[in-house]
DNA sequence: TATTAATATTCAGATAATCGAATGAAGTAA
DNA sequence: TTACTTCATTCGATTATCTGAATATTAATA
């Protein structure tokens, strides 16, 4: 019984992960970092195709990472929660982390974003 | 330049949640919370088979998220970085809250875990 | 050296994810 | 209604992932 929720936890954790694992996503993550935005805007700013755009925003709906509004002709997209961004930032930390340790001492010293 | 450097970080980052995509791993994870374990030990807590355990540990290795370390006839892995579990605790977070709010109220009110 | 314990690797089958191309649907404006 | 804009969905091909089964490797021990 706890044991069967732990599990259906780390199921649903993975299935987050998953979610998130993929790097148009976490860039639209990213972009919708400061409020809402129409499709239209992120696959300007992405430079993608319309449909993959629309697609990886679909899944994330479905996952429940992001929540969609309409507003007119367009679709607005928004995050359900500003800690994904939070999970996504100490993640990001260390990579740049590593970066800078593991000899690509070369780059000029990387200032953490944001 | 300063683009492309981007696009490798949303790389590299998107790589590290496919490299926790996965309920056994994120379980292995969590294990390592208290400091090393062998092989051995995953295999009998997870209940798993040990070739399926050595995969992922070998995958989670490869991707700079644990680290394996020779002692005598065992192997034991470490986390690399405390960090992974920080990231997966907010993530975890944000389920727990889902879990409680959306009609899963039958549930005993969950205490967070750690 | 032979054996055993602990761990890793390889292989094959099944399942899932990604992407482009094409098309569909819904709202707006003429 | 027609045309246009914005967004979503379906389909098919390619590629990746997960797992069990079998086998290989490495170190300790007899």
């Amino acid at each position: 019984m706890e044991r069967e929720r732990e599990e259906r936890l780390y199921q649903m954790q993975a299935e987050l992960c998953q979610t998130l694992a993929d790097p148009t996503r976490l860039k639209l993550l990213t972009l919708l970092e400061d409020g809402p935005k129409a499709v239209k805007v992120l696959v300007e700013v992405t430079g993608q195709r319309q449909a993959k755009i629309s697609q990886h925003l679909g899944l994330m709906r479905q996952r429940g990472v992001v929540r969609a509004e309409r507003v007119g002709n367009e679709i607005h997209y928004s995050l359900t929660d500003p800690r994904f961004l939070e999970a996504c930032r100490i993640t990001r930390e260390i990579l740049l982390e590593q970066l800078t340790r593991q000899g690509n001492l070369a780059v000029p010293l990387l200032v953490e974003d944001r």
